[in-house]
DNA sequence: ATATAACCTGGAGTTAACTCCAAGTCAATA
DNA sequence: TATTGACTTGGAGTTAACTCCAGGTTATAT
């Protein structure tokens, strides 16, 4: 695959998919006679992970820690395990902090919806 | 309340409490003869309510636009209810992403615990 | 043969959201 | 009275994560 198709498959830009790969978020990837990558199905899931962590905001640099231990064996088991809960811990702790803040948005704005207007100056923002 | 005291108390550094209120994602706050803050229970109330959201990653440019909606009176209330629910609906969508990846850290993590080590290769990071 | 389009690189620029700093004021304390 | 400590300001610096760009190469279409 190229990086063109990678990048609609997946939405992320060309620009971004380099960038990953030169921090080392993803491995290297193969380059044909010309220099242009070519991307493998195992790239592929690769970025997809990564797409996956990040869009739940778990940082670079930890995935980066992660990807690195990976690619030196077996020996690194333990320390990915620790990064993965880690990472879980704190998602888990974000989610809740977004709930909360979920059902404070949908309080408010149930009472802007059954209110008849015009509103009463009570109605505080928070 | 001073500033040190609301900065304890939400955990939230002086710097950046009065970085928010400059920028005006919360309102002016009284000064005392000697120019110092003194912050109403409303201020708290307001701190928190920041906090709340901004802890669940909504942008800083969307509460002070509420806010600044807010300030002008009853005449803004469809356009801060329409805030209140974008912000809602990214929100949801933000979750529904964290969900995801938290299951898949679950599952990687389940799989790093029940397999007995050493590891046979075919334990990939996605 | 040349124009177009897709790719390459290394490095600079951007954005959001803080975070820090220098220089100054003031009240309380030794 | 001198020092300490908490506060003030405006502006500069930092960080993470991209995002853009100039200048160059190569394969394909006209």
């Amino acid at each position: 695959m190229t990086i063109s198709e990678v990048s609609k498959k997946y939405e992320i830009s060309a620009d971004t998919l380099r960038y990953y790969e030169r921090i080392g978020l993803i491995p290297k990837i193969y380059r044909n006679g010309n220099g242009i990558r070519e991307y493998t199905e195992e790239d592929c899931r690769w970025i997809e992970f990564v797409k996956c962590m990040r869009g739940a905001g778990i940082q670079v640099e930890a995935l980066i820690e992660y990807i690195k231990l990976f690619q030196e064996g077996d020996s690194t088991i333990e320390a990915r395990k620790k990064i993965l809960i880690e990472q879980r811990d704190h998602l888990i702790d974000n989610i809740e902090k977004m709930q909360k803040a979920l059902e404070r948005l949908n309080f408010k704005i149930k009472r802007y919806e059954t209110r008849i207007l015009p509103v009463e100056n009570s109605l505080k923002p928070f």
